[in-house]
DNA sequence: CCTACTCTTTTGTCTAGACAATAACCGGCT
DNA sequence: AGCCGGTTATTGTCTAGACAAAAGAGTAGG
């Protein structure tokens, strides 16, 4: 027995379930960059599937760049594994400690109250229903970096009610318990609004950058997000390639 | 004979030729969105290759989001394809044709010389090599939304001293015709520099979205290219998937 | 020590076929 | 028209096997 925690869940197609048992560990930073995956062979002699199965699966992690196969040398987790997934999920934290700075947040706001008509817009949710309001402030190194606008259906992830965001932020706590099935992102810039300028000790008119995201399991809104840094302080940095499968 | 124009072109694996072959009339907006595609059992006639060829070719696009697939309905240009692929490529005259704008391009400079110390560092070539240099305006309906800095590496893309982009842009035409393997993003905020202010007229300080990529061909780099857009005249918008596959 | 060659592992691609699941379509009936 | 059931086209998944291509590893010869 190999011991190295690859097992199958039984749900949905092979290939997707290989696909799993792999990308989990990866994503959750488990394995290492540059860490050796089980040859096709093994994995085929182990799930008792045929290689073009296990191929299946191990092609796809390489397309996103997951992973990176070399004829004869294996295949290996991608030192850039980490990069694509910030492109995607920007989650801050990670983002400021990566770069060697260390972060902090404040909770300026939280509030759960009917929602409002802007605010039922952006969640798609009836005017009137309960919603999460959260505001917080990201500091790298004690220098406040960014505003996080947050509305949350609480209907979506109940257990938010109860959770205080000591130690994680709530984009991170959302994405580890929430299944979402897709993402909406809008990147633009503005001149500082009010409330950016005062949390971020900005001049009125300074350049900022906005990213909204929305995230949507099926046809329901999870969570809508905005995020304004000043101009300088943060840019979203991603790489692909010409996504060939 | 259909005449649908579905060719392959001989280069590399056969799944990735059809892929090429049917992902090409799609992202130039050849094929709009809802058009069927050929059934799996038409093309692999059609081609004379096995299913599971022409399968692992659609699949791809499928997972990528630019066709949608269903059972027994075929194979159909997805809605959104051209949103997913503005996320990855920003094609400004796409963007504004899409929104029912009219797209207008002034070639504001063009010159091929030695590359300064700064231009070598982006295109990363010695200092001193040969590389073309373009600057763009963009006009939707009439108003400048668009300012475009690009710098080429006339050695990857020969053909480009003998274009006049009087119909295409840079951009486009590059990536119709110069095949990548890797593109790299920076998206921020600045305050207008001093030739984004003058070409677009905005006033000293406004704020303005920049988006910098570099292409990449191997190792060596295709092109640079800075867009900057001024605060609101332009978003990025994407869509994706938690990347199942 | 270095080089050239062969061996072997690993991935890349492709084929031919099989069965399953879905859903559009069509015919007959009410 | 509207409903119901069977038919069939189409995609989804999987298998078993084949050959090719890359490249690390070892080996023989200089």
């Amino acid at each position: 027995m190999n011991g190295d925690g690859i097992v199958l869940d039984g749900q949905g197609p092979l290939h997707l379930q290989i696909r799993r048992a792999i990308a989990g560990p990866i994503l959750s930073g488990a394995w290492a960059p540059g860490r050796r995956i089980p040859s096709e062979h093994e994995l085929v002699a182990r799930f008792g599937v045929s290689r073009m199965t296990v191929n299946r699966a191990l092609a796809s992690l390489a397309g996103e760049g997951l992973v990176e196969r070399r004829r004869r040398a294996g295949t290996v987790v991608a030192a850039r594994s980490a990069e694509r997934a910030v492109f995607e999920i920007w989650d801050i934290a990670a983002e400021i400690a990566r770069a060697g700075g260390v972060h902090r947040a404040d909770l300026l706001a939280r509030a759960e109250e009917p929602a409002g008509a802007e605010e039922a817009a952006l969640l798609k949710v009836e005017p009137g229903t309960a919603v999460l309001r959260l505001v917080l402030r990201h500091h790298a190194d004690g220098v406040p970096v960014q505003l996080e606008e947050r509305l949350v259906d609480p209907a979506m992830a109940p257990a938010i009610r109860t959770e205080t965001f000591a130690g994680i932020t709530p984009g991170r706590w959302l994405l580890e318990r929430v299944p979402w099935t897709e993402a909406e992102h809008r990147i633009g810039a503005v001149e500082a609004p009010a409330a950016a300028a005062r949390h971020l000790g900005l001049s009125r008119g300074a350049a900022c950058l906005v990213v909204e995201r929305r995230t949507w399991r099926g046809e329901r809104a999870i969570t809508h997000v905005r995020l304004t840094s000043p101009a300088g302080a943060q840019v979203l940095v991603g790489r692909f390639g010409p996504s060939a499968g």
